[in-house]
DNA sequence: CCGTATCCTTACCGATACTG
DNA sequence: CAGTATCGGTAAGGATACGG
């Protein structure tokens, strides 16, 4: 098991990138690393535009891979959470490497073409 | 211009994902700073399995981000020398430690499932 | 030696509708 | 509330052939 099982890396970075390229993948680390336990609807709506489709399915490979934990209550209405495993927690230093780095990167680029091109949203 | 520009982005984490996360950019990237300027067939082989058309794909998105640097020589046969520039150096530290990350991720995997099934080349 | 030009496959992802 | 199921578009990437 694992989704990043099976496949072939010409390094281990690729592997690394193979956890957490996923279109919404930085994203749902980031906000379960730096608020801590979130509900699937309290994620979802942290998301705005991302689809239930595309958020169970990024969830469910994070959890085949050991970086996310899913806690289901047996409850009605159904209630899960979830939250960063030990591992997934290691990933944090990388993310805020990358988050700085893109800051500062999206400056640079500004300087060099003259209008504003580089468009992020409202998440952090 | 800049393949990353007019793309929109939920969060400056991503900008720096669209920068590096290509098939190839990493390993690109990886061979110029250690090793340092090289050859467009340098790279080629340096990299089995990738095509042609991948390798000046990546390499020409890689520049038009100002992450990598082309020199053309005007001799015959002709000779086009690749290497990193100043804002694609401070990208090292990033992949390095995307480096480290996997390489111990990679163990812990193995531990998980018994049979060894995360496959790495040899590139390191 | 260092590329372009085509063609083609497939993986990723979005939209939408339905369910325990 | 927290999911499945299905369908379809699009862009990334591979194979191959040709060119300055």
């Amino acid at each position: 098991m694992g989704h990043v099982c099976a496949k072939e890396f010409n390094c281990e970075k690729e592997l690394t990138l193979a956890v957490i390229g996923g279109k919404w993948k930085m994203l749902i680390l980031w906000h379960l690393g730096k608020e801590g336990t979130k509900r699937f609807n309290e994620l979802k709506s942290l998301m705005p535009g991302i689809t239930q489709r595309m958020l169970v399915n990024q969830l469910r490979e994070l959890e085949s891979d050991f970086i996310v934990h899913r806690e289901v209550y047996a409850v009605v209405p159904p209630k899960v959470e979830y939250s960063l495993t030990d591992q997934g927690r290691t990933l944090m230093p990388i993310l805020e490497s990358m988050y700085d780095w893109g800051k500062k990167y999206k400056g640079f680029i500004e300087e060099q073409v003259d209008e504003p091109s580089v468009k992020i949203g409202h998440t952090k």
